[in-house]
DNA sequence: TCGTATTTTCATTAAATACTGAAACTACGA
DNA sequence: TCGTAGTTTCAGTATTTAATGAAAATACGA
C-alpha cells in the first residue's frame, strides 16, 4: 500500500497544483475585466491560495515574471492593503502574505474605491453645479438638476458604502445583509 | 436693457458651456480611473447633460473625434442599454439619447456588471472547487476553504445586487438605504 | 432602378499601459 | 569598513487598447 499510497499522493499534488494554476491564470483574466492589472490580480490570487507567506523570488518563479514587475506589484498590493510583509526574524528576506479573510479583503477594497473613485466623483460633480450656479436659461437648469441628480447619488452610495464597512469585524454584516428586502 | 440682456445672456451661454465641458472632461477622466474607456464615459456625459437627442456627427464635432470612434462608443452605450436610438420621422439620421433618470442608470450599470463580471467570476470559483474536490492534504484543504469562501461572499453579492435592484421602479430603494444599520 | 445620405466595418496608426532586465541603492553581518 | 543578499528604480521594449479615416455596405426616396 506504500507505493500505492506514493502514487496518490503525488497525483493529488499534481490536481492540486492544477486547481491552483487554474484559479491563479483565471482570477488574473476577471481582475483585467475589472479593470485591475492581470499580473496584479494573479499575485493576489497566489497569495490568497498559499497558505504561508512567500518572497519576491517565489512568486517571480510561480508566475514566471520579472523581478521588476513583481516587486511592483507586491507594493501596489500592500499600498491598498491587500498584502503585508512579513519579516522573519533571522532572515534577511521580505515575505508577504494577503489578508485571507474575505469580509476584511471586501472591506479593504471599499474603502480604497470610495477614496479613490467616488470621492474624486463626487468632488466634480460639486464643481459643476457650483460653475453653473444661478444661470437662469432652460438648459442651465436641466444641467443643474442632472448633475445634482448625480452627485445626491453619489453621495449616498458612498454613505451607505460607510455604514456597511463601518462594522469590520467578522461576517455578521453579510449574514444580515441576506434578509435585505 | 436690450444689450444688457444680450451681454448677460450670451455671458451666461459660456459660462453654461463651460460647465458642461468640464464635466464631460472630468467625466471622462473618472471613467478611466473606474476602468471604462475615455471616449464611451464622455459621450455618455455630454447625453446626459444634452437635453435632447443628438446625431452622430453632433457628437463627433461637440468632442472631437472621429466618426468610426463615435459610432462604436455609441453602438457600445446602446448595448449596456444606457443609450438609445431615437428615429424622428421624416428624417433619415438616427439620433441618440442617454437615460437620465439616475436610479435607472444604476440599476442597468449593476445588473450589466453582475452579468459580464460577477457571474463569471462566481464560475470560475465554482470549477476550481470542483478541480480540487476530494483532496485530502491539508494545503488542498485550505484551498478548498479558501475558494468556497470567496465563492460563497460573491454569491452572496450577487443576490444582494439582484434584490436592490429588483424594483426598478422609482427611486424608493435608495431613500431605504438611507436607513441601513 | 438609381443616386445619395447615412451607417458600418476594419486595416492602419497612435496612444496608453505593462514588463523586462540591469544598474543603483540599501542595509545587514562579519 | 567591506562584501553581499536583497530591494528599488527606471530606460527601453513589448503588448494591449483605442482612434482614425476611408472604403464598403445599407437603406431610403425619387
Amino acid at each position: 500500500m506504500e507505493k500505492s499510497d506514493t502514487q496518490t499522493n503525488s497525483a493529488e499534488a499534481a490536481r492540486l497544483h492544477a486547481a491552483r494554476d487554474e484559479f491563479v491564470t483565471q482570477w488574473g483574466a476577471i481582475g483585467s475585466a475589472w479593470g485591475i492589472n492581470r499580473t496584479m490580480a494573479q499575485i493576489h490570487a497566489l497569495l490568497i491560495v498559499t497558505p504561508g507567506p512567500l518572497t519576491t523570488d517565489e512568486v517571480m518563479e510561480e508566475l514566471k515574471i520579472s523581478r521588476g514587475n513583481a516587486h511592483m506589484n507586491l507594493r501596489e498590493l500592500t499600498g491598498w492593503g491587500l498584502v503585508r510583509s512579513v519579516i522573519r526574524k533571522g532572515e534577511r528576506k521580505e515575505y508577504f502574505e494577503a489578508e485571507k479573510d474575505v469580509w476584511k479583503m471586501f472591506c479593504i477594497i471599499v474603502r480604497e474605491r470610495k477614496r479613490r473613485e467616488i470621492r474624486p466623483a463626487i468632488n466634480v460633480l460639486k464643481d459643476c453645479i457650483d460653475r453653473a450656479d444661478g444661470l437662469k436659461s432652460p438648459e442651465a437648469v436641466a444641467f443643474t438638476a442632472q448633475t445634482k441628480a448625480l452627485c445626491e447619488f453619489m453621495e449616498m452610495a458612498d454613505g451607505v458604502l460607510s455604514k456597511i464597512v463601518r462594522s469590520e469585524q467578522s461576517s455578521i454584516v453579510p449574514w444580515a445583509l441576506k434578509f435585505l428586502k
